[in-house]
RNA sequence: GGCCCGGUAGUUCAGUUGGUUAGAAUGCCAGCCUGUCACGCUGGAGGUCGAGGGUUCGAGUCCCUUCCGGGUCGCCA
């Protein structure tokens, strides 16, 4: 046998202690830094539990100690040696009580200078992170988050397990869906000019297991959307995605509730009460200006629509007689710290999401209003907003009038900008709400009808079933929404079971019989064969472990990310086809340039 | 598709109204150093200023085009 060239391991380095003093152990890892003092080599030795000091001694062993003298960082070596007591400790790292003095070292491999720097606190681009992620994996906050993934993953399985779902896998590759977003299309080989879709999520399949009897499934699952990327946002991403025939809404948000208050238990030692708190979505939206309210914080929309009704300021009473509404926030105790440049900015937030301006006033420590538009106020104006608002000395007004769509945005936009700013809430609190009552359907302007809001296999309320007919716009949907700090984390509803209802939304929806026969024939045809009420919810994994870590992008929580153009710096996807292979796949590129 | 920010040494950045040979820190290389832990000291190498074009006596700096990265609006049932 040839010897190897590393020794077998009996420790991770960071997991060695003071109880492990006096013992000989055996380590492999990647050298984080050498310290050179001429007649002395410490060594920091790095694997996935962590860092412990090696320490090289002519006085030990002359061959570790040359051995040592020639690596270098990221170099992995292999280390036999004595754990012993530090003469000073290091309190920066959990082992800095101990050191493991050098017996033997070997170079199992060298390294080339890394291109970026493995540490914590780096502040390397990310595109060179996503290019070396293999590098930048090695730094123990993403491996921590990796860790952190997996173990949310674990606790969702044992949950939903002992609560009997069954984990079935469904298909990558798959029918297109129209009504949603945009497929990705893979093409066919053995069917020319035919082609599968990687689903957006397996919603089709769960319905059917359902039909099929499997009573309760889940899955972890892949699904893929080719829309624009956001910093919580890619192209695959991963769904905790669960189904469960013969309940309503109460029995999902129940045990769903459950399971998001065990993993809070297990992973941030928060003891959350059930049941989380549950909001309309109507309410959400004025209350807040959001579907996905972040309730750390409190700062509420107020209308004052009717107090502005004929008022001296053109612009609000123009917007109120014009159906518009005008609104505002009330920012405790910041009038004096927000100059005119401060609320310039502000209006730009406001300006993103369709105001045309943001008007203010502060409300001074004498109780005088001072604003450019006070003018146009009379007293008795001002009074009674400042009795609507609660406004005290020392408050800021901001307003926006706009259409209700535009007032909600803009606002509940500034109501976060501003929350951020003020370090209005704890970082380290866990505020779930559950939305409900949404609208099933709503207009779309570009194509001249209603589309689903959610998905078209969502059921009205019971109600609301005839309104489909004659006032679709009117027809709430048994759909919801769980929210945690702001970000949506999950979606789900109940769904339909019936051929005939599902017949009436793809009416509603402006299909024809022999277009809903052709895009989703094959699931009302199951849905003749005896299907059970249904109902489910999808849960994005990524966002949720992303709010777990503490980090603002999802990036962070995936091994292998795309940028925002949707590529892989590290892998260079996507890239071109080589004739052979389009030539197979019956595929002919329109344009000439991506050819060359 | 739109808007905003960024791209200068391996890395993170500075670079004034356009003007000498483009700097710093860190990393890297060499030498010295037996208790360091951001080791220290001395010396050294290292640049297509993202790319292309233009203005100019002269461009890292101004203009145009384009590529890349990030944020965001639209989009994301």
């Amino acid at each position: 046998m040839p010897e190897k060239t590393y020794n077998k391991r009996s420790h991770m380095c960071g997991e060695l202690t003071v109880a492990d003093i006096g013992t000989t152990v055996s380590l492999n890892g990647w050298v984080q830094k050498r310290r050179d003092l001429g007649g002395l080599i410490f060594i920091d030795l790095r694997d996935r539990a962590g860092l412990v000091q090696i320490i090289c001694d002519r006085d030990i062993s002359v061959e570790a100690f040359e051995e040592a003298e020639k690596i270098g960082s990221e170099y992995v070596v292999s280390v036999v040696g004595k754990v012993e007591r530090r003469q000073s400790e290091n309190p920066n790292i959990p082992t800095g009580s101990i050191e493991v003095y050098a017996e033997k070292l070997k170079i199992v491999n060298e390294a080339e200078t890394p291109p970026i720097y493995i540490k914590d606190d780096d502040d390397v681009s990310e595109g060179l992170r996503l290019k070396y992620r293999y590098l930048d994996l090695r730094k123990p906050s993403m491996q921590a988050n990796l860790l952190l993934r997996q173990k949310v993953s674990n606790l969702v399985r044992l949950f939903l397990t002992d609560e009997g779902f069954a984990e079935v896998e469904t298909p990558i590759l798959t029918k297109p869906t129209p009504e949603g977003a945009r497929d990705y299309l893979v093409p066919s080989r053995v069917n020319a000019g035919k082609f599968y879709a990687l689903p957006q999520s397996p919603q089709l399949f769960k319905q059917l297991l359902m039909v099929s009897g499997m009573d309760r499934y889940f899955q972890i699952v892949k699904c893929f959307r080719d829309e624009d990327l956001r910093a919580d946002r890619q192209p695959e991403f991963t769904q905790i995605d669960c189904e469960m025939s013969f309940v309503d809404q109460e029995d999902v948000i129940e045990i769903n509730s459950r399971m998001l208050q065990k993993i809070i238990k297990e992973i941030k030692g928060v003891e959350l009460s059930l049941p989380f708190p549950r909001m309309a979505y109507s309410e959400a939206m004025s209350r807040y200006g959001s579907d996905k309210p972040d309730l750390r914080f409190d700062m509420e929309l107020i209308d004052i629509s009717d107090l502005m009704d004929g008022c001296g300021f053109k612009v609000f009473a123009d917007t109120v007689k014009n159906k518009g509404q005008v609104k505002c926030i009330k920012v405790d105790g910041q009038a004096e710290n927000y100059s005119r440049k401060d609320i310039g900015k502000l209006e730009d937030v406001a300006k993103t999401y369709g105001a045309k301006g943001l008007a203010w006033m502060k409300v001074e420590k004498n109780g005088e209003v001072n604003a450019p538009i006070r003018k146009f106020f009379s007293d008795d104006e001002i009074t009674s907003l400042l009795q609507r608002t609660q406004a005290e000395d020392g408050d800021l007004l901001l307003f926006v009038a706009d259409t209700p769509p535009v007032v909600a945005a803009a606002l509940g936009h500034l109501r976060t900008e501003l929350a951020e700013q003020l370090e209005l809430y704890d970082a380290d609190s866990y505020q779930f709400v559950w939305i409900t009552d949404f609208p099933l359907l709503e207009y779309d302007e570009e194509t001249n009808r209603y589309v689903a809001m959610h998905h078209p296999f969502t059921s009205p309320v019971e109600g609301d079933r005839e309104k489909l007919k004659n006032d679709p716009a009117a027809v709430k949907a048994q759909a919801y929404d769980i929210v945690l700090n702001g970000y949506e984390i999950g979606g789900g509803s109940i769904r339909i079971h019936s051929s005939e209802l599902q017949s009436d939304m793809f009416r509603a929806l402006g299909f024809t019989e022999q277009e809903a026969q052709e895009k989703f024939g094959f699931l009302l045809d199951a849905f003749r064969y005896g299907t059970p009420p249904h109902g489910g919810i999808a849960f994005g994994l990524d966002r949720l472990v992303m709010i777990l870590a503490g980090e603002d992008n999802i990036r962070q929580v995936i091994a292998f990310p795309k940028t925002q153009n949707a590529t892989c710096p590290l892998t260079e996807a996507p890239s071109l086809a080589d004739d052979q292979q389009l030539s197979e796949l019956h595929i002919k590129l329109a344009s000439t340039e991506a050819t060359e």
